[in-house]
DNA sequence: CCAGACGTTGTT
DNA sequence: GTCTGG
DNA sequence: CCAGACGTTGTT
DNA sequence: GTCTGG
């Protein structure tokens, strides 16, 4: 699964990586962790935008911003099939950015996190859904999403059977093209699975509050 | 028809 | 055990 | 995902 | 809102 993030890459180059006309600032951030703001590409009002998007999905008939379900992830094999995501993988999927993400290898001593990049870059997508929720009665809006999830790929079968569904470059303007709207017109040109890289890293990044280039430097498990 | 759920991961 | 916060 | 709280009354 | 279960 996918639940933590690192987006470390200038504003300028994720700008000019997505083609952007307005660059958003962001500070680097090595520990991205559910609830907490982050940034999504999507066409909205017909144009490519960056969108600040609450990391856990909120369906737009739910009663309360406080979802009891914690839809941080969506599968990628069901995602079309779900009440709470049907509308969002037809009308509004986006990309995730990101330098490299988090998981966690169980081991008979605990849990050992592991840092996954993709070689020759510092930047690339992850595949997103997002919703607008709506209070009915303060007016209060929240944008928010989920991480779309596949089986793992390449080196990262070595320790989870989960992570996210990456886009190629090939694949950004389909994934993103509003007029795809079914199962069937929606390719995914995941990253090619020999680029990804995988290597231990401290314990440091279990807490949230932690955050910082050592963060992803590899330890010795 | 109405009522009630609506999710993923990992662990058992 | 379960929920909230990061 | 993991870490950390999990509560009320009354007083400052 | 939309799907599943009864």
């Amino acid at each position: 699964m996918c639940g933590r993030f690192a987006l470390y890459e200038p504003s300028d180059i994720i700008q000019d990586h997505f083609g952007l006309d307005d660059a958003s600032e962001l500070v680097p951030n090595y520990n991205i962790a559910p609830g907490t703001g982050i940034l999504g590409i999507a066409y909205y009002e017909n144009s490519l935008v960056p969108m600040f998007l609450k990391w856990g999905l909120i369906p737009h008939w739910s009663k309360a911003k406080q979802t009891q379900y914690k839809m941080i992830n969506a599968r990628v094999e069901t995602v079309w099939d779900k009440s709470s995501f049907r509308s969002a993988i037809r009308y509004r999927r986006c990309l995730i950015p990101a330098s490299g993400f988090y998981e966690w290898k169980k081991t008979d001593s605990g849990k050992q996190p592991y840092f996954i990049s993709v070689s020759g870059t510092n930047i690339f997508a992850m595949a997103g859904i997002w919703e607008t929720w709506e209070d009915k009665s303060s007016g209060e809006v929240i944008d928010s999403c989920a991480i779309v999830t596949t089986e793992a790929q390449g080196a990262v079968k070595e320790i989870h059977d989960r992570m996210p569904v990456t886009i190629d470059r090939s694949g950004y303007k389909n994934w993103l093209d509003p007029m795809v709207q079914t199962r069937d017109q929606l390719k995914i040109y995941q990253l090619d699975h020999s680029l990804i890289t995988v290597w231990p890293v401290s314990p440091k990044v279990n807490n949230p509050r932690n955050n910082g280039p050592e963060l992803i430097q590899q330890v010795t498990p």
